[in-house]
DNA sequence: TTTGTAGTTATGCAATTGCGCAACAAGGAA
DNA sequence: TTCCTTGTTGCGCAATTGCATAACTACAAA
């Protein structure tokens, strides 16, 4: 047996490190609620605006997130949110497995989804 | 606004790093098509067996494998394929949106599956 | 123009990661 | 028992990451 297309799980391990950064998910969960500006999201996430304006670069590198001026605002949106489903599903694969072993209250996290209000 | 469940994010993004690796997404689409033993991974995507072994206990650790003893050898499988479907997903995702930006020939890996023979 | 708001970029540092190599452990065969 | 196959673990090192601080840029308001 062999493995071919070698080249894109070195591209897909780019990606995936991208998202592995606990900021940059809360980022793509609060895009995906709505577009918002830098400091907004350093803001509801709390952490400092630089971070907050560095992770957005790190996304907008992958293609992740757009940008667009509006003023003296930037505004960050993500193109293709197919990419929040597939966050949504590993999170929900990973909280069924954390039940499973009793990790986690069964009535808590049901759907993988975030709560932000 | 206010953003809640955050230690989801952490836990999230400790289980996309063990994935965001060329080496471990090649392990965990090899699983994908069958259970193989240390020894059998290590080949088929050119590692050697220390790496192999280290990249399984990784992905074990967040019990993203499991693995089972069958004489002197050891197989690992995948217990939640809906992993391999969500790592589908986000290459389905860039490989759309690097043919958008002409940065890949548009008849190649047209639905993100990997060639595996 | 000056002042303030919104964001980006540069620099440095502690912590983590991905191997390669060598040593070690667990079974099975002879 | 000894030998061989199959994996795992420990160690060391180069490379990467995340973040804080500070400096810099862009633009709007006054």
């Amino acid at each position: 047996m062999q493995l071919r297309n070698k080249e894109i799980f070195k591209i897909h391990a780019d990606h995936c490190r991208v998202l592995a950064n606990p900021s940059r998910l809360a980022i793509m969960a609060c895009l995906d609620v709505r577009d918002m500006s830098v400091g907004e999201i350093a803001e509801v996430i709390e952490i400092s605006l630089p971070a907050a304006s560095q992770h957005l670069a790190a996304l907008k590198g992958k293609h992740l997130v757009v940008s667009r001026k509006e003023g003296a605002k930037v505004f960050y949106s993500i193109p293709d949110k197919r990419i929040v489903e597939a966050c949504r599903l590993i999170r929900k694969v990973l909280i069924d497995s954390m039940k499973q072993r009793g990790e986690i209250a069964a009535e808590l996290y049901s759907d993988g989804d975030v709560i932000i209000k």
